[in-house]
RNA sequence: GCGCCUGUAGCUCAACGGAUAGAGCAUCUGACUACGGAUCAGAAGGUUUGGGGUUCGAAUCCCUACAGGCGCGCCA
């Protein structure tokens, strides 16, 4: 049985023994862990560890001195077949093929489970994403942040921490009042105002509000205004909701802004500000109330009541911040899109003027825009223009699966450029599919296996001689299969769950050659009776489904049986 | 002006400080006696924007120049 961190562990031992003998000293004690990676290059061994070069000067020796004493050491351990030196100091290590293929037995004995760790256990984690007002659709713009917020909080659980998705709805303020009044305009056939909403889908609203309660445009101007604006935002947020439930995207709080100014039980937002008081962070200056978020590295003070006596964004935001942290958050994820880059200083200055400690207690995750082309031209989306496209839009062109999955295999620090007509027209080219066929590909291969009367050895039963699984591809097929659970946790701890989506390309990249061998056939060929060797691979194929299906499911794709 | 992000193949983008920088698309050449070919093999395509520095080793870290995106309200 050999796995990456299982080989980091061995190692980690050659090292104490040496210490233990005296054959080295390492004046800064020995790693609790070491890199164990693939290499790229064919040649380089199965696994490489650069520790000797990390260390060999801090031994006082030269790295392939250094990498002489632990290869002598490490090729008596159990499981490693060969160490060879190469290069300035690389150990290179291949492994006995037995130790290596039990790796398939061992993924299809944890089944959904693989993958799953608990290097984040003990952590609670909010993550906060998408949080639009409700006055219009969802758009691009929130569709990155839908797949890269939901995929975050999938990898986080799968890493073992506790984690709430949250979206903080804006329903509160002069957007909600345009929203109303533009509604009504619409309504009553006025002109919609300046500033106001202009896209086609307030109209459709006002005629759908006015449908549905036709009383509505009797009642008096100030009360219809509050009434248009009520109703509108009961549908819009509703169809947010809607829209991002058939994208697969689930939210554990839908936390309203409003809620926050009304007595809580974790305080209103007034009384938050009535608390920060003593925290010596908060003075009056002009007739307004301000919090000193300069002590903090902000670039700039910020008002909490402005002059007029109006609570400021600001002000929510900080009391939704010590709300969270109320309710045992110990760390508050936001994912914000980088034309609200600057909210980064203040928020951080406003947990620290709280008396928190920003590095543990908050992580702004900041995405790039989405630019959109048709036709070679950037289309611009606007609400208040009118040009937009929607989330159910791009669901109905693109699909759940191809849309989601074509935004979570990018990092969100880049800048994405998506063609419309490029992942609208040729879906079959989106490596979605790729990975999804290679998952309903080993369906198919277990299927037939079962009609030709194989089937997976149970736990603990013989009839699985991992031994077999010698051939080169099965190799790298099987270190791919092992690797799954660092890439998991790695992209839990970077929030990178675009890790996921290269992994399962270059995994089901090795299956499709494994599968093209003809030397590697999984079923028994013409009249040839089962073999051991049929049954090894079998559980092979078992091994890249789990992985497969483990992976989609945590980028919130589908793994379909059949396409 | 200040701040954040980005600059990698023709295009869209990868690459926990590691060895000869990789995929997909597009282009070209092959493999259908198929465990479903939504596949596979191969070719071509690069001074990782330029210039310094750090070190055994830099696309990656630091400095700098240039280019692009975004932001810098008692707006939300």
């Amino acid at each position: 049985m050999v796995t990456p961190d299982q080989i980091s562990t061995t190692i980690v031992d050659v090292l104490q023994a040496l210490v233990a003998d005296g054959s080295v000293t390492l004046p800064d004690g020995v790693p609790t862990s070491v890199t164990v990676e693939r290499p790229r290059q064919k040649g380089h061994g199965d696994y490489a560890t650069n520790v000797a070069l990390q260390l060999g000067k801090k031994a006082g020796t030269n790295p392939r001195a250094f990498a002489e004493l632990v290869k002598a050491r490490l090729e008596a351990a159990d499981g490693v077949a060969a160490v060879e030196i190469a290069g300035p100091g690389f150990l290179n290590i291949t492994v006995e093929v037995g130790a290596q293929g039990q790796i398939a037995a061992d993924v299809v004995a944890a089944g959904a489970s693989y993958g799953g760790s608990e290097v984040l256990a003990g952590n609670r984690i909010n993550v906060e994403f998408i949080s639009a007002n409700p006055t219009g659709p969802l758009h691009l713009g929130h569709t990155r942040w839908a797949v890269l917020g939901d995929a975050i909080g999938r990898v986080l659980e799968a890493a073992g921490a506790e984690v709430t998705r949250e979206f903080y709805i804006n329903d509160r303020g002069n957007q909600m009042d345009l929203f109303g009044a533009s509604i009504e305009a619409a309504a009553l056939g006025n002109p919609i105002p300046e500033d106001g909403y202009q896209g086609g889908y307030i109209v459709d609203l006002a005629a759908r509000i006015v449908a549905e309660q036709p009383e509505i445009v009797d009642l008096p101007a100030d009360e219809r205004l509050i009434a248009f604006r009520e109703a509108g935002y009961a549908v819009q947020l509703k169809d947010q909701q809607d829209a991002l439930d058939r994208f697969n995207t689930h939210f554990d709080v839908w936390f309203s802004e409003r809620s926050l100014h009304e007595d809580t039980s974790h305080g209103s937002v007034t009384d938050t500000l009535k608390g920060l008081l003593d925290k010596g962070h908060l003075f009056e200056a002009d007739g307004a109330l301000w919090m000193r978020t300069t002590d903090f590295g902000d670039d700039r003070d910020r008002v909490l009541i402005r002059t007029n006596g109006v609570l400021t964004y600001f002000a929510s935001d900080t009391a939704y911040y010590l709300n969270k942290r109320a309710r045992g958050f110990d760390r508050c994820i936001y994912l914000l899109g980088a034309d609200h880059h600057g909210y980064v200083g203040r928020l951080r200055a406003m947990a620290a003027c709280a008396g928190d400690d920003p590095d543990a207690h908050i992580e702004v995750l900041i995405g790039q825009m989405v630019k959109i082309l048709r036709d070679g031209a950037e289309l611009r989306l606007s609400k208040r223009a009118g040009t937009i496209v929607t989330l159910d839009e791009l669901v109905e062109e693109i699909g759940v699966d191809a849309l989601r999955y074509s935004l979570a295999r990018y990092p969100a620090d880049s800048p994405l450029t998506l063609d419309v007509a490029e992942i609208t027209k040729a879906s079959v080219d989106n490596p979605v599919y790729y990975v999804q066929y290679g998952h309903a590909r080993t369906c198919r291969m277990m299927e037939n296996a079962g009609d030709l009367g194989m089937s997976l050895p149970g736990p603990g039963q013989a009839g699985f001689d991992p031994a077999l699984l010698s051939h080169e591809l099965e190799g790298q097929l099987l270190r791919a299969l092992a690797e799954f659970p660092r890439v998991v946790a790695s992209a839990a701890e970077l929030r990178e769950p675009h890790r996921i989506a290269r992994f399962l390309e270059a995994t089901a990249s090795v299956f499709n050659r494994w599968y093209d061998t003809r030397e590697c056939r999984m079923l028994p060929q013409g009249d040839e009776p089962v073999q051991p060797v049929n049954e090894a691979r079998l559980v092979l194929v078992a091994a890249t489904r789990t992985v497969f299906a483990n992976g989609l499911a945590l980028l919130g794709v589908s793994a379909p049986e059949r396409m």
